[in-house]
DNA sequence: CACAAAAATGTGCTCGAACACACTAATTTT
DNA sequence: AAAATTAGTGTGTTCGAGCACATTTTTGTG
C-alpha cells in the first residue's frame, strides 16, 4: 500500500528540507541553483499532488457567498434556484461556508441596483449573480471586482473581463433545438415564434433563441414552414393572440421563447384546436400541467436549479480546493415531455 | 466573522478537556454523568459540525476502487464509461484514491466470473460493478461482501440486500418516454418494438422497456397505433428485418430497445422510406450519424458515462467525507435529437 | 582577512480531529 | 489503612501544507 508522496518525501529524496521544497513549489525564490535542480529532478520523476485536505486545514476562514437573483415570487422561473441553493448548502455544510440569497424585483432596475449595493456593503468573498439588467450588471460587477469580491454569473451571459465564470445555456442552440422539435412534430403550414415581452428585460435572450430557431430552418433549406414572429405584451396578450389565431388559420406550431407557454396553452386549449404543436421553456407547474394534458408538446429545460448549484459548487471548488474556475459552463439543453419531466424537477 | 466551532471550543464552553468531548462525540464511554450533561448542554445549544478536512487528514490511507464493466471494444455502448472513469480520476486526483478498471467479455459469463475472481483477490476497498449476468453477479456480490468490500452497481439493477447503491435508469419509464415520442411524431399505423437479442444478456432490460412502451399506450387508450414486437438475432437480422418491412407496408414507427438503432437505420435508409419514425438508445457515433441524417428521430441517452462517474463519486463521498450512500440514484432519461446531442457526449 | 549584508536553508509551529497514553481521583480489595 | 483496581480526565502527538522565523552559508566590500 504505497501512500502518496508528501513534501517531506520530496525533501528527503532531494536531500533538502521541506522548507526549500515549499519555496520551489510556490516559486518564492531564495533557492540555490543546486537545490532547485535536485528538487526539479525529483519532481520530474514522481507525480506530486499536494494534499488539498491538508492545505485547507490551516485556512479556517468562513467563506461567505451571496447569491443575487430575482424574487421567485415575482417570476416562478426562479423558484428552482431556491432548491439549488438549499442543495448546495446541505452538500457543503461540512466546509466553512456561509451562503445567503438576496432577491431583487425582476421588473425593477432600481431594486437590482439597491440589492447589489447592499450585498457590496456586506463584503462577501464571492457573489453569484443573475445579471438581468445588462448595463447595471456590468457596473455592479465592476464595483465588486474593485473590492476584490469574486463574481460569477448564471442564467444570462455577460461579456466582461472580470467575470470568471458563467453557468447557463447556449440560447442560439436552444432555439435550434426547438426548431428541430417543431420540424419533427408539426404539420406543414405556418409557425409562430412568440415573445412574451415584459419591459424588454429578456430581449437579448429571446432574440438569440429566435435567431437559432430561424437559423435551423434557413440552414436546412426547402422548409415546409412559413415562420412569423409575434410579440405579446402582458396587458392585452389574450385578445391580441386570439386575433392572431383567427387571422392565421393555417398555424401549425408555436415556439414560445419564455417560460410563459402556459398562457398560450390556455388559449389554444379553449379553441379546441389539436393540430397546433407547442414548444416552450421551463418546468413550471402550469407548464407541466399542459404538458401532461398534451397541449404543450415539449418543454426545454433551462435548468435554473442546476445553474445555481453548479455556480456555487464552482465557487466552493475554488475556495476550498483551490481549483481554477472555468470561464464558462454550458449546461445541456434538456428536451422534456410528460414522461421524463419528473427527473428534471425534483 | 464568527468561525466554526471546534471540539476545543466545546470543551472550553463545557469546562472540560477536548479529550472528554471527543469521548462523548464518539460514545467511547468513560465519562462522568456530570461531564456528559454539561457537554450535551453545550451541544444542544450550538450546531456542531466536525471539520471533515481535519478528520480526513489523519486518515492517510489510499482507497482503492475497482470498476468492473464489459469491454468497450466488444460493445461500444460502454465506451463513454472510460471517459467517466477518467473524469472521476481527474476530479478526485487530490484525494488518496486509486481507481482501476477491469473488463469482461459481455458475451461470456465465464469471463465475468473470472474478472470478479481476480478483482476479489486484489482486495480493493470498493467495487463498482456492471452486473450484466444476474445469477453470477449475485454470487460475486456475496463474495465481495464477505471480504468487507463495498459493492455498488450501475446500469443494471440487481435486487440484493448487500448492494448499497445503484446508479442507473428506470427502464420501464424509459419505455414510456419512447412511447410518448412515437406518439408525438409517428403517423397513424403500425409500430414495431425491435429487440436485438444477443444471447439474451439484455433480456430483462429489453422486456422492461417494452412493458413501459406498451403501458403508455394501453393507459392512454384509443390509440392510433397497432404495436407488434420483433426479435432479431445478430446473424440474420438484415434479411429478417427486410422481410418484416415487406410484410408490413403500413409500418410508421420503430422503437429499438438496444443501442443498435443504426443497424435498422441503415436498412431503412436503403429503402428510401421517409415516413417511418425511429427511436433508439445511446449516443454511439453511428447512431448520431443517422440522427443528423434524419433517419433516426430521437435517441434516449442512458448516460453510461454519468452512471460510472456518479457511482464513483458516491464512493468517494463515502470514503473521504464519510457520507452515507443512498440506496439508488435514478438518472434522468434524456431525450436527444440532432441539436442537443453534443451536450450529452463530450 | 574581517565583518556585514544578503542569500539560502532548516526548524518549528499552526490548523482540527482522533486517539494513545499519562495522570488523578474514586472505589474496591486485601 | 495500604494497595490495587478502575473510572474519569487531560495532555500530547499525528496527519501535510504553509509560512514565519531562526539559523547557516555564501558573497561582497573595506
Amino acid at each position: 500500500m504505497d501512500k502518496k508522496l508528501t513534501i517531506k518525501d520530496i525533501a528527503q529524496l532531494a536531500g533538502v528540507s521541506k522548507g526549500t521544497v515549499d519555496r520551489v513549489l510556490h516559486k518564492r525564490g531564495k533557492v540555490s541553483q543546486k537545490a532547485l535542480d535536485s528538487i526539479n529532478a525529483v519532481l520530474e520523476q514522481i507525480d506530486y499532488e499536494p494534499n488539498l485536505i491538508a492545505r485547507n486545514l490551516k485556512n479556517n476562514k468562513i467563506y461567505s457567498i451571496c447569491v443575487v437573483l430575482p424574487n421567485p415570487e415575482s417570476d416562478s422561473y426562479w423558484q428552482p434556484c431556491i432548491k439549488g441553493i438549499e442543495q448546495a448548502k446541505k452538500e457543503f455544510k461540512a466546509f466553512n461556508l456561509s451562503i445567503s440569497s438576496y432577491y431583487f424585483d425582476p421588473e425593477d432596475t432600481e431594486s437590482f441596483i439597491a440589492v447589489n449595493k447592499n450585498v457590496l456593503s456586506l463584503a462577501p468573498d464571492a457573489v453569484l449573480l443573475a445579471p438581468l439588467f445588462y448595463k447595471e450588471a456590468l457596473e455592479a460587477v465592476e464595483k465588486y471586482t474593485e473590492q476584490d469580491i469574486l463574481v460569477n454569473t448564471f442564467n444570462n451571459q455577460l461579456e466582461s473581463e472580470e467575470i470568471r465564470n458563467f453557468v447557463g445555456q447556449d440560447l442560439h442552440q436552444s432555439g435550434r433545438v426547438a426548431a428541430k422539435l417543431i420540424d419533427s412534430i408539426a404539420q406543414k403550414g405556418q409557425i409562430a415564434i412568440v415573445h412574451f415581452d415584459e419591459k424588454f428585460k429578456n430581449a437579448v435572450h429571446m432574440q438569440e433563441k429566435e435567431k437559432g430557431f430561424r437559423n435551423y430552418f434557413s440552414q436546412k433549406g426547402n422548409s415546409d414552414y412559413e415562420i412569423t414572429t409575434l410579440k405579446l405584451k402582458r396587458k392585452n396578450y389574450e385578445t391580441k393572440f386570439e386575433d392572431f389565431l383567427k387571422e392565421n388559420g393555417n398555424l401549425k406550431g408555436i415556439f414560445i421563447t419564455t417560460s410563459k407557454a402556459y398562457q398560450i396553452a390556455e388559449i389554444i386549449e379553449k379553441t379546441k384546436k389539436d393540430d397546433i404543436s407547442l414548444i416552450g421553456y421551463d418546468l413550471l407547474d402550469k407548464n407541466i400541467a399542459f404538458l401532461n394534458l398534451g397541449t404543450i408538446d415539449f418543454l426545454i429545460n433551462q435548468n435554473p436549479k442546476q445553474q445555481v448549484y453548479l455556480g456555487l459548487s464552482f465557487l466552493v471548488d475554488h475556495f476550498i480546493f483551490g481549483k481554477e474556475i472555468n470561464h464558462s459552463a454550458l449546461l445541456p439543453i434538456d428536451i422534456v415531455n410528460s414522461e421524463n419531466a419528473s427527473y428534471y424537477m425534483e
